[in-house]
DNA sequence: TCGGCCATCAATCAGTTGATTGAGAGACAA
DNA sequence: TTGTCTCTCAATCAACTGATTGATGGCCGA
């Protein structure tokens, strides 16, 4: 007996999503150096060729994973209505998404953190990393212009640069020995101090 | 003749540090999950068993390169006198430190950039990478309390926070799209904006 | 001179790893 | 019913990988 009727049997796409879900779990536990096809397969509960089946290579199971990190990525930040705030409420909206994300999904920013590294190296992860990037990049750096603009951020602040630093710190702050709630607002709001306007 | 006179034969002290650098320079290249010990041998010149018996296992090579980032950090913190100057001019040169190794020796922090990712799951690469990160945060901070105190430097500043934004803003200007020296001066310079007191 | 130690190498091993093969079972249309 | 298409699996492969073994030649102290 080789499918027995009681053994989930999935369409393929449910299946590539469910496999995505599981190499990224094993990325965030263990790396990418520690990455198994068979432990994928385990983890998904199906046979090593039935992971061959879906996903013809490691290769292009890793661009699977990229692209499904930058959908998840992209869903979230379309999820909260940012029109009506001020600057500086949008910028606390971004601390607050980023300080929920790593709290309530810590393996969607280690695996972020993996990809990019290996972003470098493999032109097929780049693809799928530059553009996540490059919007986040461009989300923030609109808000510091809006805030620029309307008087609330400091008038000589480079949108660009300052949103690298902004990001850059975010990221700093996961990084810290033993974050917290606590330790990420402590920089969350050194963040808001160097960009606020000071005569304001 | 299985040594011959003209292979160099080498010190196990020497050959260590040698051992050392090729594996940087891989993991530079190719990056944690390529590396093979083949690989380090054939770059150092050697046997596979010779590699062997200066480095008894994959795990201590790893543990050995982490301490010889660790080593030339603190050696390059140290080489450059900072006694005589203000808060601002210690920031710039931290500032201008950085960049000279992202330019001159790239594959520095390259490798502590993965290292930095593999000591979430390896302690022992944690106990190499903590200190130099403790290290370099506190080398920071310091400067920024100066600045503070002196009056230079913003008086709401947290220290603390504050090192951590510099630091992972000065390690995100490097992960910028193409970056040169003017875009990570640009990061730099926003940095200063950032810390600077608006009132002096 | 000689004996022991150090650094080195060719050859080899056992276990791992990504990938393939050939076939079975269920669903569904003709 | 029959045929075919999709999804699944056990078994297997060839290549790779970290590590070991046993031996060799040179250096150095006695």
């Amino acid at each position: 007996m080789t499918a027995p009727a009681d053994l989930a049997r999935r369409d393929t796409d449910s299946r590539r999503t469910e496999i995505a879900g599981a190499v990224r779990a094993l990325i965030a536990e263990r790396g990418f150096e520690g990455l198994r096809m068979r432990d994928i397969a385990d983890r998904v509960g199906i046979n090593i060729a039935t992971l061959h089946y879906h996903i013809p290579s490691k290769e292009a199971l890793i661009t699977l994973v990229a692209q499904s990190l930058r959908d998840d990525f992209i869903a979230q930040h379309r999820a909260q209505p940012r029109e009506n705030l001020s600057p500086l409420e949008q910028l606390r909206l971004e601390f607050s998404d980023f300080r929920d994300t790593f709290f309530n999904n810590p393996e969607r920013l280690l695996v972020m953190g993996e990809m990019q590294e290996r972003a470098r190296r493999d032109p097929a992860v780049a693809a799928a990393m530059t553009p996540m990037r490059g919007y986040w990049h461009q989300q923030v750096r609109a808000i510091l212009e809006a805030g620029r603009a309307d008087g609330s951020f400091r008038a000589d602040l480079e949108p660009a640069a300052a949103a690298a630093i902004v990001i850059g710190g975010m990221v700093a702050a996961t990084k810290q020995p033993n974050p917290s709630a606590e330790s990420l607002d402590r920089v969350f709001a050194e963040i808001e101090r160097c960009v606020r306007n000071p005569s304001s």
